[in-house]
DNA sequence: CCGGCGACTTAGCAGGCAACTG
DNA sequence: CAGTTGCCTGCTAAGTCGCCGG
């Protein structure tokens, strides 16, 4: 593989390399912080059966806390969430508590509900030093648990708390909604560090599961999550050197990919003329993944996650065919669920093969049968394998989304513009990726009413535009009257006061623009996962944009790499 | 080739908090 | 200076993909 090396001294980005597989030599953390205990409700708050007070056992009273504390939501009244938990619910119980408790809807857990309201309320209302209080404790608390040592660095940690216990919810509709998330207990936590580091403590009284030294993986702390049976992990921060390394390599490989991109073009686009069916199959599926920026699409267990899909995954119900459609020829329509039960709805003209293929793999089948049914992603991804080492399907997603930023970037920038509509011009670029990637949003609740006093603000600014205007006139003609020092000052001072309001007026104009286009786009995800950083950081330094304008905080700390490396010249 | 597991990246949302406004 | 707003952070779910054993 090709590695660029970067000629600045001492870069920690490149400071050593490691076997093959070897993520680190010395580690050392102080293990993860565990949820705080359950603490009984106080003996006032009141759960009611079937009309009457009932005192339930502390286990049973902490999950049935975890529904009241859901009340409010909708998901409490959806069937499966109910009997999800209901069944959990149970398991909690003592067995007098099962025998009188068969009925969730005779259960009444609006006084309890009530008590977490009032005690939110009390939070917000509290003084501010104890405010302060509970912040210096959590800065405590990070300061402690927050950092771990890898090699010679110290590295925040992303997630040191463990998750607590919970109703889980899941995205769309998900078959295990309600069902109880357990607590997590020193005895399931395995521990990895290396073995000359001072290993943690379990909590007094407690054991950890295992204490490893495998420093063939990245993480610190694991366990096996009880609604799914997966493996949850404490890892480090997107700014620490693993994850920025890895990070770069990932964008390295999109910029191989841009290399051979034409060739991989062509051959699928002869692959569409196979004999091979299988061949077939997987050249169309390609062409989505590389035009549309669909997700590979594993397969999944039925009953086990919410029915979503990706491109290997597609069934013949997903997608409809217009021979022609609005005046253009052979539409695919696509409309299923993605990721997070995110909808994609597209309608695309495609090439004529790529639909008279679909037409042949769609011949005898049933709505809910797969479109292509000697496909996965593991034939496909070997295939990609062959073409260019390192090629996955996401790959593609991280190649499309770099370069369209690139080229968009290229044509929206106008070098004229004030910085503010340039990164107007920035954003527009962002969220054409973030389309093609369909990362959606749901509106922000106050988006209508936040859009409407933007707008009241815009036309006051107008109007308060029209009368500096007027003065400036004005004092122009006093001036040409009076003929001294003082009036031409005035002129000069309105002058520069419509200006200023002129400037203002556009700052709140190209701000009205952005967040009506933004409406239902979210563009965090692209600008995380998908653009290459250094393409942000060239652009900011060719036009003298100040990067805080396009990256926060925490996106200047994980693109620290970037912005170290990159200058103006930078070509994805 | 298949299924399951393990490790890692990618994802949207809620709630808190800082910045702005009137 | 209080109230509001909008951004950021933390959270954790849901993907991808490689590997292993049969």
């Amino acid at each position: 593989e090709v590695v660029l090396i970067h000629i600045a001294v001492s870069c920690r980005w490149e400071e050593e390399r490691y076997p093959e597989g070897i993520k680190w030599k010395f580690l050392e953390h102080k293990g993860p912080v565990f949820a705080p205990p359950y603490e009984p409700l106080p003996e006032n708050v009141k759960f009611y059966y079937d009309g009457k007070v009932m005192k339930l056992s502390t286990k049973a009273e902490e999950v049935a806390t975890f529904f009241a504390k859901m009340l409010d939501h909708e998901y409490t009244t959806k069937e499966i969430f109910r009997k999800n938990f209901f069944k959990d619910w149970r398991k909690e119980m003592t067995s007098e508590e099962k025998s009188t408790i068969t009925n969730l809807s005779k259960c009444d857990f609006t006084h309890m509900s009530q008590y977490f309201k009032a005690q939110t309320e009390a939070r917000k209302q509290m003084s501010k030093e104890e405010k302060q209080k509970i912040k210096e404790e959590n800065e405590r608390l990070l300061k402690e648990y927050g950092y771990c040592v890898m090699d010679n660095h110290k590295e925040r940690i992303a997630n040191f708390k463990i998750e607590p216990p919970g109703l889980f919810r899941g995205r769309g509709n998900h078959p295990k909604m309600g069902m109880l998330k357990r607590r997590i207990m020193p005895e399931d936590i395995i521990i990895n560090c290396s073995k000359d580091s001072k290993i943690p403590a379990p909590p007094p009284g407690h054991k950890w599961k295992e204490v490893r030294h495998d420093n063939k993986v990245t993480w610190l702390v694991s366990w096996t999550e009880n609604i799914q049976g997966s493996i949850k992990y404490i890892m480090l921060n997107p700014s620490s050197r693993i994850k920025g390394e890895k990070d770069w390599q990932k964008y390295e490989t999109a910029r191989r990919l841009k290399k051979c991109v034409d060739k991989i073009r062509n051959q699928y686009r002869e692959d569409w003329k196979s004999k091979e069916m299988k061949v077939r199959q997987r050249a169309v599926a390609l062409y989505f993944i590389d035009k549309l920026a669909l997700r590979a699409g594993n397969e999944k267990e039925e009953g086990e996650t919410a029915d979503t899909v990706g491109c290997c995954s597609l069934r013949v119900e997903h997608i409809k065919l217009h021979p022609e459609l609005d005046g253009q020829e052979y539409v695919v329509e696509f409309d299923f669920l993605g990721k997070d039960s995110i909808r994609y709805y597209n309608k695309v003209p495609v090439e004529k093969r790529v639909f008279k293929n679909l037409q042949l793999f769609m011949e005898n089948k049933q709505p809910e049968d797969d479109l292509f049914d000697r496909l996965n992603t593991s034939i496909l991804n070997k295939h990609l394998q062959d073409l260019m080492e390192g090629l996955t399907a996401k790959v593609f997603r991280t190649y499309n989304a770099s370069i369209t930023l690139q080229q968009q970037l290229k044509e929206l920038t106008n070098p004229d513009d004030n910085v503010a509509a340039k990164i107007l011009s920035y954003n527009r670029a962002n969220r054409a990726v973030a389309i093609l990637c369909n990362h959606q949003r749901a509106p922000p609740k106050t988006f209508e009413k936040s859009m409407m006093n933007l707008q009241s603000k815009i036309d006051a600014k107008k109007e308060q535009l029209a009368d500096a205007r007027r003065e400036l006139k004005s004092a122009k003609a006093d001036a040409k009257v009076r003929r001294d020092e003082k009036s031409k000052k005035t002129v000069e001072s309105k002058k520069k006061a419509v200006q200023r309001i002129e400037e203002q007026l556009m700052k709140l104009e190209v701000q009205a623009t952005d967040r009506e286009e933004n409406k239902q786009i979210a563009l965090s995800t692209s600008k995380l996962n998908y653009l290459d950083p250094r393409i942000s950081v060239a652009w900011c330094k060719k036009w003298g944009i100040p990067i805080e304008k396009i990256y926060n905080k925490t996106q200047r700390e994980k693109f620290a790499w970037a912005i170290d490396m990159a200058e103006e010249d930078y070509e994805f």
